[in-house]
DNA sequence: CGGTGGGTTGAGGTATTTCAAGGCTCGTGG
DNA sequence: CCACGAGCCTTGAAATACCTCAACCCACCG
């Protein structure tokens, strides 16, 4: 193990699951730790890996000149993201928390999938996966009311991370608004909303921990 | 030739371009008329077919059950649409205005894919193109202006569209509003201001056909 | 302990929507 | 050939959902 210029820890592992039984000798790689708020990669940067996240949380977005900043997806463990058709990252991806990712290198990947049909398959699927979630998303974005966006947000999180009822967000409200096309302020009043209507609940003081307390009511106000 | 169900016309002709050389034998296929404002397929119908727009012009929208309609994608002359990855669609498409498409049936083009390479990569190329569309979209429907949303949609058609300098829209203000997630009062106020600052002009009555008099004051304005 | 990084809440401002009226074009039918 | 209605577009005025600005609270941490 040693340390690399950002101060993240890096060791070797083995890339796992989702990307079908592949033939591991050809895909070894390192295992990256990155902290809190650090870039993983730019936009526009060449894409030289591909990453999953081990254990973390990681947001990918966009920025315009002034500052704005659309989120686009927010990966937990187990996702894989970076991955790029040509060889440029179109995101900026950040380590949300201390964030452990697995990585291979692009042209390796590429090469198996040559090989391997399945690989190649499973190369499509992911990013038609990714595809509709975006094609989702652009929906939200512009159609939905500042309610069914986070009421669609707590679904999605739910979902996804919740273990054992409670929702543990690794995200901030800035984060949240940026993911939802709205400010911070405008999250926090629409979950004070849910809350008030008793459809969740936090726990401790911290905010981050949600509890949904009526599914069904929440997946109303989705659509 | 014969006339189908919605009194649109359908005849034998052959796929073209885009997917590589495709061995034409293989995937011969019909070529269909809709008429102006027809529904080529629905959401969540099982996806039999690939289309290509051969003339006019397509939407491709979802909706929310009150009515509320987000478009994700026009398509134009040359375009391919209505490629899923699962076997259903995930978007309602329709004609917008009088349009003949040319269809491959998806099995077949899968069948291809497994056997050629070459085309299980434009496969992943095709949907690669229309993902980093909607990712740009997602910004612009999280986090830009009114004007700078318009700005965008016609530097887009411009590049798509434009024959001789003289842009001619297909599509009414109202799917251009969707499109943009705005109303069709609002996407008609930012015409009128770019026309007053003079960085645009309309020609005939129609207001369908746009002149882009001044592209980098709205290269600025797009960011 | 004081500062910093979240988070909530209130008050006021504003971009966009909503509602409404009017104009133009085009196709249809008397 | 003209009248009429439907579709499309523009423009104004009023309403509103969301944003901005600001104050305050709390937890965490050097």
């Amino acid at each position: 193990m040693f340390v690399n210029l950002n101060g993240n820890r890096v060791h070797k592992t083995r890339f796992l699951g989702e990307l079908g039984n592949l033939p591991q000798s050809e895909l070894v790689l390192n295992e990256f730790k990155y902290r809190r708020g650090s870039e993983i990669f730019g936009e526009s940067e060449p894409a030289e890996y591909v990453y999953q996240v081990a254990d973390g949380a990681v947001r990918s977005y966009k920025l315009l000149s002034d500052g704005r900043r659309q989120i686009g997806a927010f990966h937990l463990p187990g996702d894989i993201f970076g991955l790029e058709n040509g060889g440029v990252h179109r995101f900026t991806a950040e380590a949300i928390v201390n964030t452990t990712v697995r990585l291979v290198k692009r042209v390796s990947l590429a090469h198996v999938a040559e090989q391997d049909v399945t690989v190649a398959h499973d190369l499509l699927n992911m990013t038609a996966i990714n595809l509709q979630h975006a094609e989702d998303h652009m929906l939200l974005l512009g159609r939905k009311t500042s309610l069914e966006r986070v009421a669609a947000f707590l679904l999605e999180m739910d979902r996804r991370l919740t273990a054992a009822g409670v929702m543990a967000l690794p995200m901030c409200r800035r984060d949240i608004a940026d993911y939802l096309g709205l400010t911070l302020e405008t999250v926090s009043r629409a979950l004070s909303v849910l809350h008030d209507k008793g459809i969740l609940g936090f726990l401790g003081q911290t905010q981050r921990q949600i509890v949904l307390l009526d599914r069904p009511k929440l997946a109303e106000l989705d659509l």
